[in-house]
DNA sequence: GTTGCGATAGTCT
DNA sequence: GACTATCGCAACG
């Protein structure tokens, strides 16, 4: 059960709020469903951490384009990770998402993770969400408002508490704390 | 429960 | 040619 796909304009705030927002909503591909439950920002600028900082490459362009699309790139030269692409349009920021809950299409996730030993392992991480929700860069610059991949807002609001710490895995600008999660939630990363 | 390490390929210098 | 926005397994305690 889900509420209505989140328009545009939400992901047209700042990149720190869309992070913060984006959380308690649902990720839908088909009948997989998840809710988001852990994000990083990546800004534009002097964000030295984001792709974004590099400029305009052919892998970056689509973080300059308009909000609210996937940044699907490989990591690792393994595992794919899902961004969506936040602030106005030029501006180069993005939200890493880097876990999700399952609430629907459990069986469908597991046949794709066949390495998860519990269902907490599904989707607790960039590469793992990926694989379970069957999120490719096919993805790469699809329209979350309009497509087969989209997010939705939930059916019932829940309240929820947000922790905030440095991002993972980066090199740079390391203590910038920019990663959001929900308070005590099992399945986010790590 | 924790720590350490290798795999693997695309992207940029 | 170096460097990753990671994961899973093996070897511990």
């Amino acid at each position: 059960m889900t509420g209505p796909v989140l328009p545009r304009g939400f992901y047209a705030r700042d990149t720190v709020t869309v992070s913060r927002e984006l959380l308690g909503n649902i990720l839908v591909h088909g009948p997989a469903e998840g809710i988001i439950v852990e994000t990083e920002a990546y800004l534009g600028g002097d964000d030295l951490a984001a792709h974004s900082a590099a400029g305009i490459t052919n892998r970056t362009r689509v973080i300059f384009g308009p909000p609210g699309h996937a940044y699907v790139y490989l990591s690792y030269g393994m595992h794919e990770c899902m961004n969506i692409v936040a602030g106005p349009e030029g501006t180069g920021g993005c939200v890493l998402i880097r876990a999700l809950e399952p609430v629907a299409g459990l069986d469908l996730m597991r046949a794709r993770r066949p390495a998860a030993k519990t269902d907490r392992e599904l989707t607790s991480g960039p590469g793992k969400l990926t694989k379970a929700m069957a999120i490719t860069r096919a993805h790469y610059g699809a329209d979350l408002t309009t497509g087969d991949l989209t997010v939705h807002s939930p059916a019932h609001v829940r309240e929820i508490e947000i922790e905030v710490t440095p991002r993972i895995g980066i090199s740079k600008c390391e203590d910038w704390p920019l990663r959001f999660l929900i308070r005590g939630n099992p399945f986010v990363s790590r």
